[in-house]
DNA sequence: ACAGGTTACTCAAACGTTTTCGTGTTGAAA
DNA sequence: TTTCAACACGAAAACGTTTGAGTAACCTGT
C-alpha cells in the first residue's frame, strides 16, 4: 500500500526544495531543464497528484458545487441532477448532493453543513415545508455570505439570485390547448392544493386557456388534492377521491393532470368505470418520466426538459463563480415546455 | 455582504491570540471564564463556523464520501444514492455524486478527480463497460492508496473490497418457485447477455428453480435481449423481440423478467396479443420501482431493497474509515430480496 | 525570600499547496 | 578587476485550523 505521495516526499527524495517541485511540474521556466526532467519524472512514477483540500484552502475555491433536492427517488430531479453533473464534469467540477426530504429542517442542517467552505455555490429546490413556513433565513443568509445560489423549479420570487424555472403556465395553456382542439368540451382539472407553486401556476394556464376559447370554467371541474396524496402509502385514498371527482362530472371528456401521477392514476380510475381513453377521454400529465411512457395507453405529457435545466442551473452558477467582475444582475431563465403526444390523446 | 469570520478576525477583534480563540470555543479549561464568554459570545453573534476545508487538510480527513454509479435517472440506484445520504447524514458525512453513464473512461476520470483527497472513501457500482473490457486497475490503485471502497450491486469478485449484493440468485429462485406453485408449467424468461452479472445470477436462480421442480428448462423459453434495447430509444425493437418471443411459444403460462422494463414491455405485448393477465400468463419482475406499483395490472415484482443496500453500504465504508485498528476483513453483505405480490400473479 | 505550582495565555508547527521575494553562483561586458 | 544581469534555486508567507510546548505573572507554603 503506497500512500498518495506530496510535494514534500518528491522534495526530500531529490533532495531539492519544495518551491522547487511545485514550479518544476508546472514548467517554470525558473526551474532548469534537468531539474525538471528528474522531478516530473519522478512524480509520474509516483502518480503523483495535487491535494485538492490543500488547493481549496489556498486559491479559497474548492471547484464543486452543492445541491439541495428535496428529493432524489424522483424522476424529474434525477433529471436535473444529471444534467448538473453532465455541466459540471465537463467545467471541471464536482458535485455535492443534499436530500432535504422535503423538510425544511433537513434543508437548513444540509446547508449549513456545506456552507462553512465545502462548496462555491448552492443549486437548490426547497422543499415543500420550507414553501409553508416561508421561512427564508437560510436563503438570504448563505447569499449575504457572498455565496452564489441558483434556486431552479421550486423558486421564492422574494429571494434575490438567479433562477431557472418551466415555463408552466405555458406548458398547461398548450395542454390545454391541445384537448380544446380535440375536440374537448368539459376539461378537467386533477392539481394540488395552491401553496405549491408549480400547481398554481398550471392551473391558471388552464384557466387562460378556456378562458380564451370562452369556455366557462366550472369549479366543479378543479379537484385539488391534498399533497400528501402523492406519497405512495396514499395511493389508494387519491384513486378514491378521483373516482368520486369522476362519478360527480360524468360529463369530463378531458383531464389535465399536474402531475404524472395524478395522470396515471387517473387513467387508472378510468380503466376501472370502463371508461375508454382517449375515445371518451384524453388525459394529459405533467412531468415527462418514465410512468408515462410505459403506461397503456402511454399518457400524452407535457415535457419540462429537466436535464435541460440543470445544465441551465450549473452554467448560470459556475458562470457566477467564474465572473471576475462582481456585478451582480441575476436572471431568471425559463425552460419552455414541450407536448409529447402519445396515446391517451386523440 | 458579511463574509464568513475565521478565527485570526476574532482573534484580532478582541486582541487576543488565535489559539485562544480556538480553545475558548472548545471550552477549554486553559482559557479563562471571562475569555472564553468573551471569545463565545463574539463568535455567536458573528455566526462562527470552522472552515470545513481547513479542518479537512489539517485531520487529513473529509468526511465526505464519493458515490460513482452509472446511472442516477434509474429508480434503483437514486434510492440506493437516498440511502447512503441518509446514513451519511447521520453520521455526518456528506455524500459526493459521479456518473459514469455507463462509461469506463467517465468511471476512471470521475475518480481519478475525487480521489484526490477530496473523499475518504468510495461507494461503487461499476460501469457495464466496465465489466465488459475487465480493466479494474482504477479500482485496485485507488484500493491500494489506502481509500477504502465498497462495491454494491454490480461488484467485481476479483477486487478486494467490502461488498453489498442483492441475493440475485435467491430471488429468481423464490420468484420462480412462486409461479410454479401458482401452477405455472411453462415459464419462460426474459434476460440480459451474460456479461451482467445480476441477469445471469438471476438465470441461475431460474434454472435451480426448475430443476428443484424436476421441470425440464427449454432453451427457447429463455430469452436473451441484447442490453442496449434497455435504453429507452430502443423500446419498439425491445417490443418486437419479445412479441416474436411470445409467438414463437405459445404454450407460455409465466413470465419471470429480470427487470422491471423487460417486464412491463412483457406485459404491454401480452396485452397486445390479447393474453390475459394472471389469468393466462402470469408475470414478475425484478426491481421494485414507480412501474411496477403504477402498472396495470401491477407488477408482482422482487424488490431489492435498494435503500437499504445504500444504507449498508455506507455503513460498511463509514465503520471502515472510523476504524482504528487496521485490520483488512472485507465482508460481502447481502440484501435478501422480498417478493412484493400484485395483480400479475394469481 | 524563594522554590514550586497554578493560571491564562501565546508560539509555532503541522496539514499540502502556490507564489513572491530573495540570494548565491555564474559568465560576460566594461 | 569590478559590476551586473541571467540563471537556478530556496525561504517564507499564506489559506484556516488544532494542539503540544513554552512562558509570563501570580500565588502558596516554608
Amino acid at each position: 500500500m503506497k500512500k498518495k505521495v506530496t510535494l514534500k516526499q518528491i522534495a526530500k527524495e531529490l533532495d531539492v526544495s519544495i518551491s522547487t517541485v511545485s514550479k518544476a511540474l508546472k514548467n517554470s521556466i525558473e526551474i532548469s531543464e534537468d531539474t525538471r526532467q528528474k522531478v516530473q519524472a519522478f512524480a509520474k512514477l509516483y502518480n503523483y497528484r495535487p491535494n485538492n483540500i490543500a488547493l481549496s484552502l489556498k486559491n479559497r475555491k474548492t471547484k464543486t458545487i452543492g445541491v439541495i433536492i428535496p428529493e432524489i427517488v424522483h424522476h424529474f430531479f434525477s433529471k436535473v441532477i444529471s444534467g448538473i453533473e453532465k455541466e459540471a464534469l465537463s467545467r471541471g467540477y464536482n458535485v455535492i448532493v443534499g436530500l432535504s426530504n422535503e423538510s425544511f429542517s433537513n434543508e437548513v442542517i444540509n446547508m449549513e453543513m456545506l456552507a462553512n467552505g465545502s462548496i462555491d455555490g448552492f443549486i437548490l429546490s426547497v422543499s415543500k415545508e420550507t414553501m409553508l413556513l416561508q421561512d427564508y433565513h437560510h436563503l438570504t443568509e448563505t447569499i449575504n455570505q457572498g455565496m452564489p445560489v441558483v434556486m431552479f423549479d421550486r423558486v421564492i420570487n422574494e429571494i434575490n439570485c438567479d433562477k431557472v424555472i418551466v415555463d408552466d403556465f405555458e406548458g398547461a395553456v398548450k395542454a390545454t390547448n391541445k384537448l380544446i382542439k380535440n375536440g374537448c368540451k368539459k376539461i378537467g382539472l386533477i392539481t394540488t392544493k395552491d401553496y405549491i407553486n408549480v400547481g398554481k401556476l398550471r392551473t391558471q394556464g388552464y384557466l387562460k386557456a378556456l378562458e380564451d376559447h370562452q369556455i366557462f370554467p366550472e369549479a366543479d371541474f378543479i379537484l385539488k388534492v391534498d399533497d400528501e396524496k402523492l406519497s405512495e402509502e396514499n395511493l389508494e385514498s387519491l384513486e378514491k377521491e378521483i373516482e368520486s371527482f369522476f362519478k360527480a362530472n360524468k360529463s369530463l371528456d378531458g383531464i389535465i393532470a399536474v402531475n404524472e401521477i395524478y395522470a396515471i392514476t387517473a387513467m387508472k380510475v378510468a380503466r376501472k368505470l370502463k371508461i375508454k381513453i382517449p375515445e371518451s377521454l384524453q388525459v394529459i400529465g405533467f412531468t415527462d418520466g418514465v410512468l408515462s411512457k410505459h403506461a397503456v395507453p402511454s399518457l400524452t405529457t407535457v415535457s419540462q426538459h429537466a436535464s435541460q435545466m440543470g445544465e441551465k442551473a450549473a452554467e448560470l452558477l459556475i458562470n457566477n463563480l467564474e465572473r471576475e467582475d462582481e456585478e451582480e444582475v441575476y436572471e431568471t431563465f425559463i425552460i419552455q415546455t414541450d407536448l409529447i403526444e402519445r396515446e391517451s390523446t386523440k
